[in-house]
DNA sequence: GCACGCGGCGAGAGCGCTCTCGCCGCCGGG
DNA sequence: CCCGGCGGCGAGAGCGCTCTCGCCGCGTGC
């Protein structure tokens, strides 16, 4: 206990095994050229001394760390109301650390912390960056982008049309919405109404551009907007209610905002689904099911996404340090699927 | 674009100043003893330059890393199920961010990734660590504590009885039950219930305690024991029923429990709060306000938890590297209040 | 006016590692 | 049997920083 033993170096395992310190070096990082008894006595000298290697004089002079940054702006608002982020960070987490890669989480809020994640980026603490920017407004994606650090979004950029070698991994969102409206359809509505999300997240829009695309030239009385929120699904719905009497279902762009429409419903004395049959999205647990009724929704692979963008990441890093702009093999954005999950408010 | 430039270093600024390194060390580290004319002229070189400090370089021989490991264990579960961890994080985030310490996030599951955070943490790639270990049988408070590292523990740690020294930061579980449960019995109820969290994490069983302080000596048939998942909320409350048909109020362990009493209670043809008053605990944000009616509930201040718990950690940091199991100043556990949050269950 | 003290600054070592280079010993071919 | 080649290993430089130490120039006291 008394004073933490100062951690053994590289020298005192080469002492211990009686080779140089390159030797030790070479096993500890795998490398071949060294004769397997050799290798062997190291081996044994490492476990008995319980060497580590020291991370910080290995990045001093591979200019690797061996940690991504993952950086989400504005904790405050729907990503932090949901457990969407944190089924995010944990696909995240489970691919870097089977890559042996850290996780060094950003919370930004406001400007101050815009600038320092920019100066921290540029500092070269990490070897790349992923990032999940919601709003259309957001400075950080420039930050970052001229940081020259590798990064994946999650979500669609705002700034990408679709195919400028911007690396995003992205859900399906507007596959989903159709499929949402199609089931509706399916059902024999007509009648069919859509609660948006905040338009200035791509997700959003990419809803809103899918009920479109199977409504085709809906009604603009059936669509309102909302911002993800519980709140104003209540009020959206009470709004489309009020312009259409008749509407016999609605398409919500989040569950929190179906669940909210729910309860609008409810106090307006429809039921669900009877008169009106209601479709969410994200699948998001446990609000999904708590509802009255359990709602039917879409549900998409939030972990799964997490995932794919670590991976992306690491694939970038490994093909030499240099991501230049020109030559990303592979798709820049990558769309992950989506499923209709029937419950029984549609 | 190019070639990323490579970065400034301490010499290159000190050559364009026209000093030695030593002395833009002192002027960029903010340690006195470096006239004003020539504190300016590095400054300025640093601006030139865009110099940022490699922090690599650094660590090697500061030995600090400024950076401290978050370990949650079993995000499997309940952790996930909710925003519970991101606020907690975002409090923490704040924290450190606000002390310009990084954020490093392990996320742990198995017992093979319990070696590899022993790994880690005896690596000493950070200065300190923050857990949140839930479960009684959890190996991982063991290694971290072998490890040496200071660290802070999110809740009280189940081998603590309370004052043995170990720096956590908790909830006050006990004192929210009792002022739950009074809330019940100032309503009038007097055959009050209680579904508790699951018993091997030592908020279910600090509830449970205070629920019993309250109740003193309550009939064994008003105590069920749920996992604190909606759907053991509902099985639970059926059990209660069926065994005290005559029961008038329920405390819930948490939030998601009691939304699953209320369904059980709908079900069954009770009117909350009519026949039955509802009291959760959490106040889990969209949960609480969600449910029908709304829920009454123990609100716990879960970022000011987190920010508290890195405050700790923060402030062991700077009183000198070692932390001595003795010399420990200040109170080693820290409980937060709660307040009763009434809406419309009770 | 001279020695002494002190504060500002520079020189240089060294943190623990990686990696290049060159040496040495072993093999095969002429 | 000698020489060239090659693979295994060690020596040493150097990554970018901090920090101790000592030098130098100035101000002060007698």
């Amino acid at each position: 206990m008394s004073e933490s033993a100062p951690r053994p170096t590289l020298e005192a395992v080469a002492a211990r095994a009686g080779v140089s310190r390159a030797t030790v070096s070479r096993v500890v990082n795998g490398s071949d050229g060294v004769r397997e008894p050799l290798a062997e006595r190291v081996r044994r000298a490492v476990d008995e001394l319980g060497y580590v290697p020291n991370q910080a004089a290995r990045s001093l002079v591979t200019r690797r760390h061996d940690a991504v940054a993952v950086i989400v702006a504005e904790p405050e608002t729907r990503v932090f109301a949901d457990p969407f982020f944190a089924r995010q960070l944990r696909g995240i987490s489970k691919e870097l650390t089977a890559h042996d890669n850290q996780l060094v989480l950003l919370l930004t809020e406001d400007r101050e912390d815009h600038a320092r994640v920019a100066r921290y980026l540029a500092g070269g603490h990490v070897d790349g960056a992923l990032v999940f920017s919601l709003h259309i407004d957001d400075p950080l994606p420039g930050l970052i982008r001229s940081a020259g650090l590798p990064t994946v979004f999650g979500g669609r950029p705002h700034w990408n049309g679709g195919e400028d070698g911007v690396r995003h991994v992205d859900t399906d969102n507007r596959g989903g919405a159709r499929e949402a409206v199609r089931h509706l359809l399916g059902l024999g509505r007509r009648r069919v109404a859509h609660i948006t999300g905040a338009l200035d997240q791509t997700s959003a829009v990419d809803r809103l551009d899918g009920f479109r695309d199977v409504m085709a030239d809906p009604d603009p009385a059936l669509v309102e907007e909302g911002d993800f929120t519980a709140a104003s699904g209540e009020r959206a719905m009470r709004a489309l209610l009020a312009r259409r009497p008749d509407l016999d279902a609605v398409f919500a762009g989040n569950d929190l905002m179906a669940a909210g429409a729910l309860r609008a419903l409810r106090d307006q004395g429809r039921r669900v689904p009877d008169d009106v049959a209601v479709v969410g999205f994200d699948d998001m647990l446990p609000i999904a099911e708590q509802t009255e009724p359990p709602l039917t929704t879409v549900r998409q692979d939030i972990e799964g996404m997490g995932r794919l963008m670590a991976r992306l990441l690491l694939r970038d890093l490994d093909r030499g340090t240099a991501p230049a702009e020109s030559d990303v093999a592979g798709p820049s954005g990558v769309v992950l699927p989506v499923t209709l999950v029937r419950r029984d408010s549609a």
